[in-house]
DNA sequence: CTGAAAGCGCTTACAG
DNA sequence: CTGAAAGCGCTTACAG
């Protein structure tokens, strides 16, 4: 019940050699006799012996630990994605430190700061504002290699980064939906500011992953010949509530949407309980499509068509490449832009029109 | 873009003063003129200095670091508790060290070791095995405060534990069942194996939740003075297929139950589809209980009946029992063992029989 | 208010 | 194979 425990000296002294063999017998680096060994080993289990992590990581400048930043844990993609990234780092002998910002862009900048003077080995990060980036370069400035997920940042085009590419994702469904027959097509989203924006820029860094898919909303109606009508994009914020009300306004227009598109599973949520709430049927009088796979879209009648993320692929690959540019050093190579395909899965919420 | 980076001694060169200075102007301890702590902080940010958190470890003996042990992040149970520990932890200055286990108790025993290495203040831990305790003692004997969530750990009593009153949960189920009118009453469950354990001890420790909501469902129907058929308890792993085949077992039998409750939130979404994909209809042929109020358990038609966990206060809890640990140091008071209610929410699931 | 020195607990050349 | 010594980068008494 030593609280402050047995130091490498206590062991050393105990075992009668030096700390410098007692660290070679304990750290399996160096060579030692296989007497000696034994020795320290004993005395190390009888001294109830714990190594000092943060002495070792002094001198050998890897604490083997990465950072993880997220909005928010909770949200079922950052917690797959989550999932991903320590099923890949851990056997590779990593753990996380984690941190939460909430999406506010000063809680990450701390975050990374302070996980930076951990002297974590690196970091992964999805950013809370696409936009900034000045503290994220500060880091690689630092040495600290930077991966980012789900949102490219501008200002920071040293970081490698993992996305979904939305652009296509959002315009595969819309896609869908002008082959059935669906002439006018609504969608729900956190971007609907940003409509004029997205119509003329087609950059990716520094938008939300909510714009770009917006931007493939458009950019499919427009292949498809077909008017993109200001009126049929409704925005919300990011909870189901919002959703329920922005489906709302879009039933009560005048000559209401034949088809609906939410960008993503909140979204969809709030949506799908407005066309039911409704008494709508769906798919004759509403087709619907929103994002992710999660379980209750295949337990609500009609299930819902939805766009697949890889979600835990994108924090599995992020994971993997971190490792990389860990062992690799920062300077080494180019930056790698991944950007991975998700994938349509027609249900029974899409029908023709 | 120097990887190394400067140190306390290059600002307090830089600043024409002395280390100790530089770090009492830096650091925010000790005291220090206005003018040196201007010329001190100019240096610093010239050289771009980034305090070594490491270093300020070991002589301080604080990390600021907690861990949290997890079976699994990607399940919103965990995810949303999660949440809750950063929530709380986070203002007070702490960030989390993650593992994710897969309830492999190696590989718990692994996290906490390693954890204990990096000299974490405390660790909070979802056991894999309620049975296997001894490193978790460990831990604390070596004076790392650790603070059990969700599952007790026959073991360790001088551990805190924060958990949900799992037996009181399932009664209450079951009583509104039995209020109902039901008499026959199944059970899916992945404790199925330990209802002949679960009948005749009483105690909590060492057993996981959903053996102690096995014992909750066998006790309601003792009060409700109704026998216990071994016949409507349905085992399934933590999967929905495998609960999907568990209700279909149940709903084959010849005289099969007029309701069901689902220990688990996964295991209901697997039972809710069997019973939709045999065109039952529910409530008025079937009523279901589910645990957890989970987005798709109001998207559906019935919407669902459930016993809502205070999953996000469980973590919050948790992180401040913790966080009052590192203050206080772990000897100092007896060890609390708080149990948290679950609450019914009454949804068309359940109708009387 | 400021500085010189010791110390936290390891690992790493460097000799032997 | 083993040891003496230096060093990683801070903070903390102790003097002044």
């Amino acid at each position: 019940m030593t609280t402050h425990g047995a130091s490498l000296i206590d062991v050393a002294r105990a075992a009668g050699v030096s700390t410098a063999t007692a660290g070679r017998a304990l750290g399996g680096y160096g060579q030692v006799s296989e007497r000696t060994r034994e020795r320290v080993l004993a005395a190390a289990a009888e001294l109830g012996y714990r190594p000092n992590g943060l002495a070792r990581s002094m001198v050998t400048g890897s604490t083997q630990t990465i950072g993880v930043v997220v909005t928010d844990v909770a949200n079922p993609f950052f917690a797959t994605a989550l999932r991903g990234i320590t099923d890949v780092t851990s056997p590779a002998g990593f753990e996380v430190l984690l941190a939460n910002t909430g999406g506010v862009l000063e809680a990450e900048q701390r975050a990374v700061s302070v996980m930076s003077e951990k002297r974590v080995d690196g970091v992964i990060v999805a950013a809370a504002r696409p936009g900034e980036g000045a503290h994220l370069r500060r880091a690689m400035d630092a040495g600290v290699p930077v991966v980012l997920i789900d949102r490219q940042v501008s200002g920071v085009p040293e970081a490698d980064s993992i996305t979904v590419d939305n652009d296509h994702a959002a315009a595969e469904a819309v896609g869908h939906l002008t082959e059935l027959g669906h002439r006018r097509i609504g969608v729900i989203t956190e971007a609907g500011d940003q409509l004029a924006r997205v119509r003329t820029g087609n950059r990716r860094r520094g938008l939300f992953p909510s714009a770009v898919r917006l931007r493939g909303y458009v950019s499919a109606l427009e292949a498809a010949g077909l008017p993109v009508d200001a009126g049929l994009v409704a925005s919300a914020r990011y909870d189901r509530e919002s959703a329920y009300d922005a489906m709302n306004r879009l039933l009560d227009l005048p000559e209401p949407p034949t088809a609906v598109l939410c960008t993503d599973n909140v979204l969809a949520s709030g949506a799908y309980r407005a066309a039911q709430d409704r008494g709508l049927r769906m798919p004759t009088q509403l087709s619907l499509i929103g994002f992710d796979d999660e379980p209750w879209t295949t337990l609500v009648r009609p299930e819902l068509t939805i766009v697949e993320q890889p979600t835990y692929d994108l924090g599995a690959r992020a994971g993997r490449q971190l490792l990389d540019r860990i062992t690799d050093g920062t300077a080494s190579r180019r930056p790698q832009h991944i950007q991975l395909r998700a994938k349509l899965v027609a249900r029974g919420s899409t029908v023709p029109q």
